[in-house]
RNA sequence: GCGCCUGUAGCUCAGUCAGGAUAGAGCGUCGCACUCCGGAUGCGAAGGCCGCAGGUUCGACUCCUGCCAGGCGCACCA
């Protein structure tokens, strides 16, 4: 079905070319400031005027008596207002039977479709597997989540990798820790209770402070460090632990909020299954990749950067891929691995069931052994990664782009965004020491490094007893077991809607009271708003008998748009006179009441979902849902207290409000789908 | 020093990419609301030289230039 608006626009189109022989691309098509000025605004006429040195306005009204000796399909009238805008007026009947008609399709087809096309992969979370994820770590995950669920939404077949750094001086120092602090080797680290990330936490923290002063165990990280590099020893094997224990927790954190991995790739696979060699025989071949004989980094395997668009203006722009003494740098392996991603390298891995989550998905491992899967090969993808590593990125990218046959340089995306911080305020009610320096900022970066920081797992406890209180003041009657699966509901709204309410370029000065809120502009809002549709449902089903979908279909049950009967489900049940079918006339004359121009105002908000969708995933900005579905909450509330459906008499104003409320519901379940917040049936 | 990002109401943010009609939300403050489909709600009020200065334009929060302020990045760390 063509979008009104592309009608519109080529209906102005078409009369341009006829009024003035001009001949212009599809004009832009813009939304109205205000109901008066109707429902598509189109501006051609003011560019146009400019153009042609005519007066804007005296253009419009010619452009506008063409359009109003035709027919352009769902507008009703065309005005002209201000500086000479073209308004188009929709025939309000029509709209609304094509909204609902649309609905109903996309309902039924949601449920049968497949994705189809070429895959795409999705790396996100990738969190140093070495202490307790925080909430910088969650913003990471939780756009990651939202995205792959946009593409998915979109019929996108999507891999979900999580890309672990198993061979860092991070997982070095907490081993160092084990080992030589307490005195731990592996069998003593597997055995800990858990939290072992928390544990973990404390101890990285206090070895990165003792490493300060202390030579003798700043020279042992170095023997850690190498111990982990050749995977024997006593202290690889503690990593080993470590990793596995750490991965294990952070899964366990991100499973909370509904989030899920295809892949876990570990980066001590990429040297051990000899994916970087391959690589770095297909670098050498490049122009770009070269040997340095002198200089500061005589004895290293470079990349060549000077003279490469983006890169042209630092000081030395040259990035070393392969260290003097042969150890391949971070940059170095995940080239590899992105090269492997994109299928330009022949797959060494194996794969093993990592874990299987309570639904059955089952999230796989790389390694030496196991089965074979059709992981990688995709052929285009997006690393979710804070902007702080923008340069490496766009290294990243650039060996890929290089690397690529067909020379694309769209295929591979760094999907940035800004950190969460801590306001010096929250820091310190969370008993977060400062420095002065510190206190004087803005805000406070996270540190995992100094233990600066506020663990996921905290949050999203807090979060849940704070809900449990709510939900036990307002349903008393609810058992406790009950009450808790509601809590941990409402609590991963509040924390998902609060991490993507923003735009990805903005930092989060993360404040505990404002998170802790479940009213305004939070999760739980949309929460609220979706479960009292729900209940007005119920009760129709209570009071009438009728489900909510025999009701609509009961309204819809004449014609369709262009008279013909429409689509065959629609038929009406026995609904006991509390429902009537509506005519096309009567949803329109009721639509066009000035008191019900909220009404319409809703479903002019509801044909915008697709659009909504498609802006999001073009401009990788998961916070255009999260407005828009606040918009829709917001646009329920208000409708709810103005205009009742079941104590309304007027069976056609109950009607025409039952299937706007049926709209709501579904597109609002949508978006808050597309976000990870679930709904609830009561709160 | 160079590069990137940000500056909008007391606070936190939309709107800037595609210039246009009276710049919008949430929180906070003050006041109010249904014997009614749920008050995690709704309604109202107060609150803005859209960082500053130029420029382009019929028209600038939006584009360009300069400046000011803040953040981040520029490793043989990841």
């Amino acid at each position: 079905m063509t979008d009104l608006r592309e009608i519109v626009a080529a209906a102005v189109q078409e009369a341009v070319v006829a009024v003035t022989g001009e001949s212009i691309p599809l004009p832009q098509v813009e939304d109205p400031p205000r109901p008066e000025f109707g429902d598509l605004a189109i501006p051609a006429a003011l560019e146009l005027g400019r153009k042609l040195g005519r007066p804007p306005r005296q253009l419009a009204e010619e452009l506008v008596a063409y359009l109003r000796d035709r027919e352009t399909e769902g507008v009703r009238r065309w005005e002209i207002a201000g500086p000479g805008y073209l308004n188009a007026f929709f025939d309000r009947g029509y709209v609304l039977r094509r909204l609902m008609d649309s609905l109903l399709q996309s309902q039924s087809e949601s449920e049968s479709a497949t994705a189809m096309g070429p895959k795409v992969v999705v790396e996100h979370t990738s969190i140093n597997p070495n202490k307790a994820a925080h909430i910088g770590h969650l913003r990471n995950s939780v756009l990651g989540d939202s995205l792959v669920r946009l593409l998915r939404h979109q019929g996108v077949p999507v891999e979900v990798h999580n890309y672990i750094d198993d061979t860092g001086v991070q997982v070095a120092d907490v081993v160092l820790g084990f080992a030589d602090l307490m005195g731990l080797d592996a069998e003593a680290v597997r055995a800990m209770p858990d939290p072992f990330d928390y544990a973990c936490w404390d101890l990285y923290t206090e070895v990165t402070a003792r490493l300060k002063s202390d030579e003798r165990l700043a020279a042992r990280r170095r023997e850690v460090l190498l111990a982990l590099e050749r995977g024997t020893g006593t202290e690889a094997e503690v990593g080993t632990v470590v990793v596995e224990r750490i991965i294990r927790r952070h899964l366990a954190t991100m499973a909370r909020l509904g989030i899920e991995y295809d892949l876990l790739v570990h980066e001590a696979d990429i040297i051990s299954m000899d994916l970087w060699s391959a690589a770095f025989e297909r670098l050498k071949a490049s122009e770009y990749v070269y040997f340095a004989d002198e200089g500061d980094h005589a004895g290293c395997w470079m990349m060549r950067l000077s003279g490469v668009a983006g890169f042209e203006d630092l000081e030395q722009p040259d990035k070393v891929l392969v260290r003097s003494n042969g150890a391949a740098t971070y940059v170095a392996k995940d080239i590899a691995y992105h090269m492997w991603r994109y299928g330009e390298l022949e797959n060494p891995f194996s794969y093993r069931e990592f874990d299987v989550s309570a639904d059955g998905h089952v999230t796989w491992q790389s390694g030496a052994e196991g089965e074979q899967m059709p992981f990688g090969g995709a052929d285009r993808g997006a690393s979710v990664i804070d902007v702080r590593q923008e340069y490496l990125q766009s290294i990243v990218a650039f060996a890929v782009a290089i690397m690529d046959p067909d020379g694309r340089t769209d295929r591979h995306t760094h999907f940035d965004y800004e950190m969460v911080a801590l306001t010096p305020k929250t820091a310190k009610t969370l008993g977060i020491p400062l420095t002065s320096e510190d206190q004087g900022r803005p805000f406070v970066e996270m540190s995992g490094r100094r233990g600066l920081g506020v663990k996921a797992d905290d949050l999203l406890n807090v979060l849940e007893e704070r809900a449990g209180e709510e939900v036990g003041k307002r349903n008393p009657d609810l058992s406790d077991g009950e009450r808790k699966a509601l809590a941990v509901q409402i609590a991963i709204a509040a924390a998902r809607y609060f991490l993507v309410k923003f735009n990805r370029k903005t930092v989060i000065a993360f404040d505990l009271d404002e998170a802790l809120n479940f009213e305004g502009e939070t999760g739980p809002y949309l929460q609220y708003a979706a479960v009292r549709t729900s209940s007005i449902f119920e009760l129709m089903r209570q009071r009438w008998g009728v489900s909510v979908e025999d009701a609509v279909r009961t309204v819809l049950s004449t014609q369709g748009p262009g008279g013909e009967s429409s689509s065959g489900a629609v038929s009406a049940v026995d609904v006991k006179g509390e429902l009537e079918p509506l005519s096309l006339d009567q949803i329109r004359d009721l639509l066009e009441e000035e008191e019900n121009d909220m009404l319409w105002v809703l479903a002019l908000q509801l044909g915008r979902f697709d659009r909504v969708v498609d802006l999001a995933v073009q401009s990788s900005e998961v916070s255009v849902i999260a407005k828009y579905a606040f918009t829709l909450a917001q646009d329920f509330n208000r409708l709810y207290h103005r205009y009742p459906i079941l104590q309304e008499d007027d069976r056609t104003k109950r009607g025409v409000r039952l299937l706007l409320a049926y709209a709501l519901r579904l597109r609002l379940q949508q978006a808050m789908s597309l976000l990870g917040i679930p709904v609830p049936e009561r709160m």
